[in-house]
RNA sequence: GCCUCUGUAGCUCAGUCGGUAGAGCAGGGGACUGAAAAUCCCCGUGUCGAUGGUUCGAUUCCGUCCGGAGGCA
């Protein structure tokens, strides 16, 4: 309960393409920190240019955790990634320099710094490949009729938002542990978080401004040879997890049925806008974060200033 | 110059036999605990091109003008 023993961390969370990265950097250099990243597609090697991963150069020499040392025909999971975090947070801690989580994946980010509890058992593919398929064949009620019997509380939330993935996992938890949905999701729930931390979150106040920024993004990602990396991305054996990218399945119908590369184009910027949108609103539910407005600053460096400034008020010291 | 078609949501278009309008896409909001860059839920008011006329009432009918497309000279 006593926030002043527990380690101070800062995590910089926002949309893809709101400038996470150069703002954590930033941040690592003037208050003795290195990078923890919480991104679920910049984890795998070889996919550089469509997860936008931090070049040499970006990094300026500050090490970051957690980025380009995954293979990509391997699965991952919120629970690997927590447990490989806490670790990571722990070295630098050791080093007595700051942890500084940036990312945007806000599942990892929320559940790093709430202290979410994973317990060891992996996923069960096999058998959510045959709740798979018992909804391809009789259909999402088929298995919501048995969540009911087993778990009510979840099964009034599901029925409503009939989402398959959720539905399947709320079974899977069950068939698996013995335990409901509901229960396991309390239990994990730690009642104290382990860390005292400082969210910065980054946005626009005009959104156009970011999707313009996403678009440019995307062009650049196509300069930097982004067509040579998805064609040699589809010769792995990639994992269910790793083919989720946005930048890759979107380029699919270019190589594979030769669709004009400029409606691919067109659909990847899309899904990337699409993104960032769920980014916001995942981010947007956690009331602590400071939100600092991009377009409101003159200048990256009027930005970071912005932020250092706030994080000095924090109590954070200077390097 | 004449004739025909056309102008409705950001875009493409439907529709109102006269009672102020609705689809797709785009976009917006939300959910989220082991696949999360995934998956799912909700959201459609706009001077119906402008202006006169007919009418109790016009986006709908008529006239004129403006914009766009095509045809004939």
């Amino acid at each position: 309960m006593n926030d002043y023993n527990k380690p101070k961390v800062i995590a910089v969370v926002g949309p893809t393409a709101s400038g996470k990265t150069a703002l954590s950097v930033e941040i690592a250099k003037r208050f003795d920190g290195e990078v923890i990243s919480a991104d679920s597609m910049q984890i795998y090697k070889g996919m550089d240019i469509a997860t936008a991963k931090p070049t040499a150069e970006e990094m300026q020499g500050i090490k970051h955790h957690l980025v380009d040392f995954f293979p990509a025909q391997s699965l991952f999971s919120v629970a690997a990634y927590v447990d490989l975090a806490h670790k990571a947070i722990s070295e630098v801690l050791l080093k007595d320099k700051l942890p500084v989580i940036a990312g945007g994946t806000g599942l990892y980010v929320d559940n790093l710094l709430s202290g979410t509890s994973f317990t060891e058992g992996e996923t069960d593919f096999a058998l959510r490949a045959e709740l798979q398929a018992r909804l391809d064949n009789n259909g999402l009620d088929s298995l919501l009729d048995e969540l009911k019997s087993i778990d009510t509380q979840s099964f009034e939330k599901l029925s409503v938002e009939r989402n398959p993935k959720r539905i399947i996992r709320a079974l899977e938890i069950f068939k698996t542990t013995g335990i409901t949905m509901t229960e396991q999701n309390k239990l994990s729930k730690p009642s104290d978080a382990p860390y005292e931390s400082v969210r910065i979150g980054l946005d626009f106040k005009e959104r156009s401004k970011l999707y313009d920024r996403i678009n440019m993004r995307v062009d650049l990602m196509l300069e930097a040879g982004l067509l040579n990396e998805a064609e040699s991305f589809f010769k792995t054996d990639a994992s269910n997890t790793a083919v989720q990218a946005i930048g890759y399945k979107e380029l699919e119908p270019y190589f594979k049925s030769g669709a004009p590369l400029e409606e691919c184009i067109d659909s990847l910027k899309q899904a990337t806008r699409r993104y960032a949108k769920r980014q916001l609103t995942w981010f947007r539910r956690d009331k602590t974060t400071n939100w600092f407005f991009v377009d409101e600053y003159k200048s990256s460096d009027e930005l970071i200033k912005a932020v250092t400034d706030f994080l000095i008020t924090k109590g954070f010291d200077l390097k």
